[in-house]
DNA sequence: AATGAATGAGTGTTCATTCAT
DNA sequence: GATGAATGAACACTCATTCAT
């Protein structure tokens, strides 16, 4: 390894260890309630470095947040695409979301708790969660698998089973992985939204 | 008006205006977002008149999570113990809460964000919104009107399809009163209950 | 009783309890240790009661202290005027002040901590324990009791003797009344003046 | 001079600067009459800077006592070691105490305001220079020097002397240096130390 | 490129004082 | 005359950011 390889792989080890840091850091006590020394420290390096890698404690949140909000809204779309049939599709997303949850619960808590403040810089454009699910019950529509009904009010309900199950996990009200949960999951939310598009 | 009258007033209206201002600040832009300051010149008060209704910030910021959170919670045992039947009972919670949106969304969206950071410190001590949609799944069980399921995740269902719809409203995915929308919600939290129940 | 009698009973009552508190609070706090309110509270009135009798919390702490401290030095005037001979007097003047602390160690307490702050303000104006201190040092040498020396050192070691054990028996490092004590004291003071004298 | 030895030097620098800005103002005003705004402009830094030495104003305060109160038992401990013979030893520890006045009047000024509330937080283990002084009458007991006599007395009457004196010079009551009144207060408080013996 | 000391604006909070009732 | 709510000017302290080394 060279000098410089030496030095990008010094640098990059520095970026995600910040990265994990903060993650866990702003799931635990909120992005406002950590400070830029709290995370070095953690991160075990100085605040300055910090600064090499992230212009601001708001871009760091910002950046980690958008990150994560589209790498899911990619994954998601993902599943659109390699699936068909609706059922199949928000089981595979529902099972997603769990999967998620029980790999970095850190990760899926910041993301509950920051949605409030970051989610309005996230940039619409395309490769959101939401719209890949709207694109789902757009289809499930198209094809005569359900009756028509707002996407934006089925995503709602989806999401809304999903990340309340995590919400509740989270407060210590569910015990347990969240992915042996995925199928009841799916098939509530194919319920919701059946019984929303009935009523449309 | 008498003597005592009027300071009660007078002191009552200062507190009135603290709370308003407090709600919609911290709704706009969360707890951490907003100073004493801000709360005191958009209350029209001194930052210290503050201080004789609440002992702090923090202080502030829980007496009116907690009031509002016990309150719905109160008005939810409320709703069980004035009707009978799960549908019926499901159907007037989620239009409830939907009335409550649309009466003060900033107080409904102070909720969702400060949740995070105050929930955990009220008492779980009855008179809890998730404790009082558990003891209607209970009951619906217990009479025979659905399978049996785990009331938590029936819960969870419940809220997140209600107030993940709420979010979306908030984030300006979804228009109009959210009363209209109560009864296809209902249903839809209806179904997800029913089909989380039939595979347990 | 007439009605002024009363008013007068009442505000007088008012003031004692007032200063009585205030010297408690200081003594065990400071003077800046102490609030307004917490002087209120502990004499049992309101705060607004207690700018009738003094115009600041400053005047309150500066006339508690001139008040004790002027009265202090009449006693000792009074003691130069009622004896005669220079071991006398000392002897008497020292009794004096453990008879002082005994009776009100709170007060002595006050006096010893404030008048760092305090005793600048003090009309040097006739009446100050140190002059009269002086006066008895100046008698004893005009009498020849004594040899020459300066008044002021002489009166440094009586003063000193006295009231650092004063405050060694407020820092727990001596028990019991201070009175008993006093023939020592008195013994010790007188000596210290004659060593002192001896080599000016 | 080095990277780290720079480094030290200028963080010393701040150290020092604030140490002296904080000493000469608290001797002045009291702890409770200087802002952390003022001693930062005194001192030529910020006011963060300073919470790189000190965790708090109260911190700055106790270390600044603890170390000169301790320090200043250390030395008389040194006395006590280096000579024998009571009069020796209390003449040397009155010329120490005098020498430190003329040294750093603004630091023994500062010790005998804030003795009252900082001394209680000083662990009493050794290096106290009350336990010096009371160790060196001991000796003296022990040694058929002096007449039994409780030695927490004793060293009341010879810190009150030499004590007491300082406070008059601050008061403008006497004039000079203080050393050439050392032997003079040695002969005072031995003499001083023998009456209390004497009737013991 | 990395460090961490320094900055300085901003925070929540206190409190002596005033004044309408 | 008495009250205590309200004021507003401090205050100690925090922290994101900068920069000399």
């Amino acid at each position: 390894m060279d000098r410089q390889g030496e030095h990008v792989a010094r640098s990059v080890g520095v970026k995600q260890k910040v990265d994990r840091a903060a993650v866990e850091l702003f799931a635990a006590r909120g992005v406002d309630g950590v400070s830029i020394a709290d995370i070095a420290a953690a991160a075990g390096v100085s605040q300055g470095a910090l600064y090499r890698h992230y212009a601001s404690k708001d871009a760091l949140a910002g950046q980690l947040f958008a990150n994560a909000y589209l790498r899911t809204g990619a994954e998601l779309s993902e599943i659109r695409a390699a699936r068909s049939g609706l059922a199949a599709r928000i089981a595979a997303m529902v099972a997603h979301f769990c999967r998620l949850y029980d790999r970095d619960a850190a990760l899926f808590r910041f993301m509950l708790i920051a949605q409030h403040d970051l989610l309005p810089r996230v940039a619409e454009a395309g490769g959101n969660p939401v719209a890949a699910i709207e694109a789902v019950l757009e289809d499930g529509i198209a094809a005569g698998e359900i009756d028509a009904l707002d996407p934006a009010s089925g995503a709602a309900a989806v999401m809304g089973i999903v990340l309340q199950t995590a919400l509740f996990h989270i407060y210590g009200r569910l015990a347990g992985p969240l992915l042996p949960r995925a199928p009841a999951l799916a098939r509530a939310a194919i319920a919701a939204i059946a019984a929303l598009a009935a009523g449309a």
